[in-house]
DNA sequence: GCCGTTTTCGGCCCGACTGTTTTCAGTCG
């Protein structure tokens, strides 16, 4: 797929551009970046079937861009970016990732010092060779120490699931200074998305400066990036950043709107305040210096012909065009869950007993729980048929003495190279319901691994398709496949496929449910719990169908027990 | 270089903080 390469070298012209002083271009080129990034279809195979012309519509993409896709599909260069990278041979990625160093510097840096790399850099700031040059100076040198420092040690982003709690913690405690009259995050937390960068706070304050002071001092606080009257940025032990704003009373809609994004979707809501003649910052929609909007979201939205939309949909991909319709889904909300049918038990690899995980559920106001321990996984300690039926049995007996919840027997048998699964039919068929997944051989041809889904979705006893791509969030890439063949398979054989809800999963992704959503797939959102903890889970799977705009109808375990048995029968 | 509910030409999102060139460019979100 050269989707992917062509983006990385259309970013690097256009941080070229930005550094020649280049005005607009750099803006094009990024725009075309972010589309090839986002397309589904592979670039060079439109290019075969239908040639340039199979790139008219595609955002941002006009004559000159497309010139350059077309030479690079034929020549594996693109002679604009060869020049400009022979005039300034540098690791710009490398170099821009310290904080504080953009394409200004570092060229500077390579004009004047040959500096090329962050190897480099580091060994020239620590010779003191920065500090005397025109524009620089000795904080720009020590700041750029740490930042390789404080490089070296950050992670990247983080998993939704380990940042929020940390989040909320943060909130807690601002909520509590006498001084702060409100606090909210915004960002990609506010957002719900996978994997967060940093975390922002929003706050409305007399006393700013009282609240920038306390934030910069709170424990973990490793490193104060930036403090101001009202905004503030530091990095936390965990290697994470904070920012922190403050805003008046009267701004705090647009604030919020106005920090949490996503970027795509300001620039989109921007745009269309200025096609009506408005100004939008973070300070209000304006009319001349006239504020005609400001204190709440809803009435941001409103002045420009929108309804209010849900964080989770701000990532302009049509939610902006649906508002100004008024044709906004009605995504599923936190409280529609009923139960959950993936988890784990002491029987297999879980931490507690059914029962124990019956009454956790039970207090998280769940009307029912599945269970659904291992099969044959050796590593999972899996159950084979006999401990299936021993197991049925004890289930049995538990809803006959636990009240106010109803336990389901299940399993999460596995999908074998083949297609087959590991469990025979004639014992599938005793299970309220199957759950089948991929648990080996996650790296097989896309053509195969379909074929392999797909036979298995066949089995009259499969309801679910666990975690569809394997994925784990930064450390195992998705399994090739063709999704649009598995969900017409799904459609077909009635088979729902699954959002699970573990942070490091959440698979279905985001994109992957709307899809599923479209093709009119059923899903379910399961928490895979293999402790009673993990049941909690549950609203980052719910995160995930939100952003890809799922609905209760969608959404099988919005469903009371008596609706979801029928529908598993 | 791209694009059009004002436009095929003339725009392109907007503001805070930092450090240094002491008036603002560079960077960031």
């Amino acid at each position: 797929m050269k989707n992917q390469e062509l983006a990385k070298i259309f970013y690097e012209i256009a941080d070229y551009l930005e550094m020649e002083g280049v005005a607009f271009k750099p803006y094009a080129y990024r725009k075309a970046a972010d589309t090839l990034e986002s397309l589904e279809e592979d670039i060079a195979e439109i290019y075969k079937n239908k040639g340039k012309k199979g790139f008219e519509g595609l955002p941002g993409i006009g004559k000159g861009i497309t010139k350059a896709i077309e030479e690079y599909l034929k020549t594996g260069k693109i002679r604009i970016h060869q020049q400009l990278k022979k005039k300034t041979p540098i690791n710009l990625g490398e170099m821009s990732a310290v904080e504080g160093m953009g394409v200004k510097k570092a060229q500077k840096l390579y004009q004047k010092l040959g500096i090329r790399n962050l190897k480099e850099l580091e060994k020239a700031a620590r010779a003191h060779k920065i500090a005397p040059l025109f524009g620089f100076g000795e904080k720009t040198e020590k700041n750029i120490l740490e930042g390789i420092k404080f490089l070296k040690r950050s992670k990247g982003r983080f998993l939704l699931g380990d940042i929020l709690p940390i989040a909320r913690e943060v909130q807690s405690k601002l909520g509590e200074l006498k001084e702060v009259e409100q606090v909210n995050f915004s960002g990609s937390l506010r957002r719900m998305k996978e994997t967060i960068g940093d975390v922002d706070f929003l706050v409305i304050s007399k006393n700013p400066v009282k609240v920038m002071d306390f934030f910069v001092s709170l424990p973990g606080v490793v490193k104060i990036w930036a403090k101001g009257n009202t905004k503030a940025s530091v990095r936390m032990a965990a290697g994470f950043d904070m920012d922190i704003r403050v805003v008046p009373h009267k701004s705090f809609g647009s604030a919020l709107q106005y920090f949490t994004g996503s970027k795509e979707h300001n620039i989109a809501t921007r745009r269309i305040a200025i096609s009506r003649g408005l100004k939008l910052n973070e300070y209000g929609l304006f009319r001349g210096k006239k504020l005609v909007a400001g204190q709440t979201e809803e009435g941001v939205y409103k002045a420009l012909g929108m309804k209010w939309m849900e964080p989770e949909l701000r990532e302009n991909q049509g939610e902006i065009e649906a508002a100004l319709e008024n044709k906004l889904p009605k995504i599923i909300g936190y409280q529609n869950i009923q139960g959950n049918l993936h988890c784990h038990s002491d029987w297999s690899d879980g931490k507690q007993t059914i029962k124990e995980m019956a009454v956790a559920a039970k207090a998280l106001g769940h009307e029912y729980l599945g269970i659904s321990d291992h099969a044959k996984l050796p590593i999972a300690n899996g159950l084979n048929e006999k401990r299936f039926i021993r197991q049925m049995g004890e289930i049995d007996k538990l809803n006959k003495k636990i009240t106010g919840i109803k336990l389901l027997k299940g399993a999460e048998v596995n999908i074998l190279e083949n297609g087959s699964l590991d469990i025979k039919d004639e014992v599938l068929k005793k299970f309220d319901y199957v759950i089948a997944g991929v648990h080996s051989r996650f790296k097989m041809g896309k053509e195969q691994m379909t074929e392999r889904i797909v036979k298995a979705m066949e089995n009259p006893y499969v309801n679910i398709i666990a975690h569809l791509t394997g994925r784990k969030i930064g450390e195992r890439d998705e399994s090739q496949i063709d999704l649009d063949k598995i969900l017409r398979a799904a459609k077909e054989y009635n088979v729902i496929l699954e959002i699970n809800a573990q942070p490091i999963r959440l698979d279905l992704k985001d994109v992957n449910i709307r899809k599923a959503k479209e093709a009119g797939v059923k899903m379910i959102i399961n928490t895979d719990a293999h402790n009673k903890n993990h049941l909690k889970f549950m609203e980052f799977g719910i995160a995930q169908a939100r952003r890809g705009w799922a609905e209760k109808k969608d959404i099988i375990n919005c469903y009371h027990l008596k609706q979801l048995l029928k529908f598993l029968k």
